[in-house]
DNA sequence: GAGACGTGGTC
DNA sequence: TGACCAAGTCT
């Protein structure tokens, strides 16, 4: 993989994100990241947006009740994604003097960050030199490197090792080259249809070398949604962050007909903190109304 | 390590 | 239509 002709090309051809800009700050970066798990550019760029205006630091974050942070979040997805970088948001303001860490291990230590998004932050917020790896990128280091079809099962020692040996010895052209890895895998080198006619590494790339071969690894697990906890959970929610007040629990039996899974997984949001119970039995996103225990 | 965890677009 | 996919994390 030549890596500088890789850099060249992301200077020239990166897309305009504006949590790339140099005047992005390190916690608009962590707030892109996390809104970014699993979940596509196209949908995260306004909320991304709504959220700099709204909190631009993590201490306004912080300030926030849980449940401005759930509605805000809106239908991005896996909304424990919200609570946990309110939470993130609340340490990063009480023990980090309000700044985004970037320390690796630091920021491992703060909720909804695990090894992805830690190295992206030291990465794309700081310009340090650390192995950065995503779906993308293990479909780039798989097909160019490798030459296979497509990445086999995630494991982060051996995914790390792979990138790291593709990296600059400098931070600042590390920093790049990572950024660059995961373009080249959202936006040429795609999971499927990738348009190898584009590739700037097409010349050296060891799949193409390899002429091409099927994917013939285990295949991968296919996550169901239709009928799934998940979408009871999501059909709740959406219930409250419709609406401003408290609801019934009438209003809420609405959302779904199986009663006991609808039950099940009221409870689930109920443990999760994404749903609260006001003293007088209404349901409520977190955090809006007095608990029993406030109310004191 | 497998499975849970939202949502919507694409082919 | 339904399977597959999208910058993962946590248990």
């Amino acid at each position: 993989m030549d890596v500088d002709v890789l850099s060249e090309w992301f200077d020239k051809s990166a897309r305009d994100l504006p949590w790339r800009r140099d005047d992005c700050t390190a916690w608009g970066v962590l707030v892109s990241e996390i809104m970014l798990q699993q979940t596509p550019v196209a949908r995260v760029e306004p909320i991304w947006h709504e959220w700099m205006a709204r909190w631009p630091k993590p201490s306004s974050l912080a300030a926030a009740s849980q449940g401005d942070v759930v509605r805000a979040w809106g239908k991005l997805g896996y909304p424990r994604r919200a609570l946990r970088l309110h939470a993130a948001a609340a340490a990063i303001a009480s023990t980090h003097d309000d700044v985004v860490p970037s320390d690796v291990d630091t920021l491992l230590a703060l909720p909804g960050i695990g090894a992805y998004t830690a190295r992206a932050v030291a990465a794309f917020a700081y310009g340090k030199r650390c192995p950065v790896v995503d779906t993308n990128v293990r479909r780039v280091v798989a097909r160019s490197v490798h030459g296979a079809g497509d990445a086999g099962p995630p494991s982060t020692t051996r995914d790390m090792a792979d990138v790291e040996v593709l990296l600059p010895p400098d931070d600042a052209s590390a920093a790049k080259v990572s950024a660059a890895l995961m373009e080249l895998g959202a936006v040429i080198c795609t999971a499927r249809g990738p348009r190898c006619a584009d590739c700037p590494v097409f010349a050296t790339c060891a799949w193409q070398l390899a002429g091409r071969p099927a994917y013939n690894g285990p295949a991968k697990p296919v996550q169901r949604f239709a009928g799934t906890d998940r979408q009871v959970r999501g059909r709740l929610l959406d219930v409250l962050r419709d609406t401003t007040g408290p609801v019934t629990r009438p209003q809420l039996d609405l959302a779904w007909h199986d009663a006991p899974q609808r039950d099940r997984c009221l409870d689930s949001l109920l443990v999760d903190g994404l749903i609260e119970q006001t003293p007088d039995g209404l349901f409520t996103l977190p955090g809006e109304h007095p608990t029993a225990e406030q109310a004191r």
